[in-house]
RNA sequence: GGCCCAUUGGUCAAGCGGUUAAGACACCGCCCUUUCACGGCGGCUACAGGGGUUCGAAUCCCCUAUGGGUCACCA
C-alpha cells in the first residue's frame, strides 16, 4: 500500500491571506484529499518581529471559511504536534546539533558587526555576500570553549565547495545549480529559533510530509533543502512549486500595494466559491473545458501535472463572471438571503416586498455590493430631467411619451388589484387600443417609475415593486416634467 | 550583477513532433427583448525573435530579447 499522502498549509501569522496563499493551501488540500490524504496546518512564528497578534485565529477563520479544514494542527491537535513552530523550539536545537555531528553544519560565532563589515567589503569589491566560512575552521577545543563561555552562536549549513546539487521538481522537473554559488545559510539563529529554511526541513520530515506545495519564489533556495535531507540521510518529499499570481501591471500581488486578500475579495461582495473556483484555476487546467467546479469535483479533477510553470495574472473581469455564474446558479431564497444586508440602509421603505427585488436584481448582479447603486429609485425618485423620454430605438418623444402616460394614467388608477400580470394586461390593452409601439407605453413608463436611464427590471416589473400609489404618484410626476 | 525559472490573442489557458492552434473572460456586432441584464448566434485578435534537429515543429536543442524569482540571524 502507497504511503499516505499528507500536505500542509505552512502559514506565517502576519494577519492576512493574500490571494496566493489561498491558492497554495488549495492545492495542497487538494493534493492530499484527493488521495484520502491528510491536510495540516503548521503555524512558522518563528520570527517573532513580525508577530501579529489574533492572527493565527484569522488563519483559522479564512481556512474554515474557505472550505479547506485540515486534519491536524494547532487547534485540533494530532499526532505530529506541537504545530506551532515557536513551541518546538528544543526540537531544532536538538536536530540543529545532530547536525553538526553528521558534518552537515557547524558553529558560527561571529558578531552581526563583523558580518556587516565583510558583507560591506564584499559588496564594495562588487560582489553578493557569501560568508567567508571564519567559524568553519574553528577547533574542537575553540567551539567548545566559546560554548562553555555562553558566547552567542549560530549554527550554519555546510555547503560543498565543488560540484552540482540537483533536486526534482513536480512541476519544474529537475534543476541543478553549483554548489560554488550558495551560501552557508544559518540554520538556527542566535536566538536559539530555525530559520524558515532549517524549521521547514525539520518539521515537514517530522511530520511526515509527503508533498510541499510553495511559491514559486523558494525554487531557488530548493538545493539547499536536498543537501539538508541528504545530510540527515532523510527521504526528501515531492516539491511542487506553483508560479506566483502577479496584478495586471505583472509585479507580484500585495497587501503593501493594496492588492486584495482574501478576506477583502469577500468584503467587496465576492462569494467565497466563486473567489475559490477562481483562484484554483489561476495556474492550473483540468485539461478540459470545464470552469465550474465544487470542491467536490476538485478534489476528482485535481492533478499535479495540470499545474502550469508560468505566472498567472489576477483579472477581476474574469472573477466577476465566477461571482455572477454563482449567483446565477442560486435559487431565489438562497440569492435573496445573502442580497439582504444589502438592502438595509439601501431601501427604507417598509412596504416594499424585497423578494421581488431580489428577484430583478438576482439575473444583473455580478458583485454584491453594487446592489444598493441598482435600487436606489426605490425608496426616493430621483431628480431627472425630461431627455431621458426620448430614445431612438424605443421611437419615443417627450411629446409620444407624454401622451402615453397620460392614458396610462386613469387605466393604472382603475386596477383594484395591483401586481405584474393585472398590470401587464391592462396596459398591453392599452397600447392595442392605442395602436402604438410597445416601447412607446413601456419605455416611458419604465423612465418614469425609476428617474433613471437603467435600472434593474421594466415598467410592470418596477410598477409592481413600487405599489399602486407610488408608481401612480411617480407617472404623474412624469407627465408634469413632460408638460413644462 | 551572479544563479534559477518562464514566454501561445488584452487576460486565464488547451496543446507533449503532423490540429482549419481548442475553450473561457473581456471587447465588438447581431438576435431575443419594455431599458439594463440573462440567454442565443457570430466576430476580433496568439505560438517573443533568430538559428538548428527533422520529411514535418507552438511542441526537441542552442542563442538573443523580455518578464519574473532569488541572493537576510524574513518567511
Amino acid at each position: 500500500m502507497a504511503k499516505e499522502i499528507r500536505t500542509r498549509y505552512a502559514p506565517s501569522p502576519t494577519g492576512y491571506m493574500h490571494i496566493g496563499n489561498l491558492r497554495t493551501a488549495l492545492y495542497e488540500y487538494l493534493i492530499a484529499k484527493a488521495e484520502n490524504g491528510k491536510f495540516i496546518l503548521r503555524i512558522e512564528d518563528t520570527d517573532q518581529e513580525r508577530y501579529v497578534e489574533d492572527a493565527v485565529d484569522v488563519i483559522y477563520k479564512t481556512l474554515k471559511m474557505a472550505g479547506l479544514e485540515h486534519d491536524e494542527g494547532p487547534d485540533i491537535g494530532g499526532n505530529y504536534g506541537p504545530y506551532i513552530q515557536s513551541e518546538r523550539k528544543p526540537l531544532y536545537m536538538e536536530y540543529a546539533k545532530k547536525l553538526v555531528e553528521l558534518g552537515g553544519a557547524y558553529y558560527c560565532f561571529c558578531t552581526k558587526e563583523r558580518l556587516a563589515k565583510l558583507k560591506e567589503e564584499q559588496e564594495a569589491a562588487g560582489g553578493v555576500f557569501k560568508y567567508d566560512r571564519c567559524c568553519a575552521k574553528l577547533s574542537k577545543e575553540e567551539i567548545d570553549q566559546k560554548l562553555a563561555n555562553n558566547e552567542p552562536f549560530v549554527v550554519r549549513q555546510k555547503m560543498p565547495d565543488t560540484g552540482t546539487t540537483s533536486f526534482d521538481d513536480a512541476v519544474y522537473g529537475t534543476i541543478t545549480v553549483e554548489n560554488s554559488s550558495l551560501d552557508d545559510q544559518i540554520l538556527l539563529k542566535s536566538d536559539g529559533l530555525p530559520t524558515y529554511n532549517f524549521a521547514n526541513v525539520v518539521d515537514d520530515h517530522l511530520m511526515e510530509i509527503t508533498h510541499v506545495v510553495r511559491g514559486n519564489e523558494y525554487l531557488s533556495s530548493a538545493p539547499k533543502y536536498n543537501l539538508l535531507y541528504e545530510a540527515f540521510g532523510w527521504d526528501i518529499p515531492t516539491y511542487v512549486h506553483v508560479p506566483l499570481i502577479l496584478k495586471s501591471s505583472g509585479q507580484k500581488l500585495s497587501k503593501r500595494s493594496g492588492d486584495p486578500s482574501f478576506e477583502d475579495l469577500v468584503s467587496m461582495g465576492y462569494l467565497i466559491d466563486a473567489i475559490v473556483n477562481y483562484v484554483v484555476l489561476l495556474g492550473w487546467s483540468p485539461g478540459t473545458n470545464q470552469e465550474i467546479f465544487t470542491m467536490d469535483e476538485l478534489k476528482q479533477a485535481f492533478k499535479i501535472e495540470g499545474i502550469s510553470k508560468s505566472p498567472a495574472i489576477f483579472d477581476i473581469n474574469k472573477l466577476n463572471w465566477f461571482n455572477a455564474e454563482y449567483i446565477r446558479k442560486m435559487s431565489l431564497d438562497e440569492f435573496h438571503e445573502i442580497a439582504k444586508p444589502y438592502y438595509e440602509g439601501a431601501i427604507n421603505n417598509e412596504n416594499i416586498d424585497l423578494k421581488k427585488v431580489s428577484k430583478i436584481l438576482q439575473p444583473r448582479t455580478e458583485v454584491l455590493t453594487s446592489i444598493p447603486g441598482n435600487v436606489d429609485f426605490i425608496d426616493s425618485l430621483p431628480e431627472y430631467g425630461k431627455e431621458l423620454y426620448v430614445h431612438k430605438k424605443m421611437k419615443t418623444t417627450e411629446e409620444n411619451s407624454l401622451e402615453s402616460l397620460k392614458a396610462a394614467l386613469p387605466v393604472l388608477e382603475g386596477i383594484s388589484d395591483w401586481n405584474e400580470q393585472v398590470i401587464h394586461d391592462v396596459v398591453m390593452d392599452l397600447v392595442v387600443k392605442l395602436g402604438i409601439k410597445n416601447s412607446q407605453m413601456l419605455w416611458p413608463i419604465r423612465t418614469a417609475l425609476s428617474g433613471k436611464a437603467v435600472s434593474p427590471g421594466g415598467a410592470m416589473e418596477l410598477a409592481d415593486i413600487l405599489g399602486k400609489d407610488e408608481a401612480i404618484r411617480r407617472v404623474k410626476v412624469g407627465i408634469e416634467k413632460l408638460s413644462v
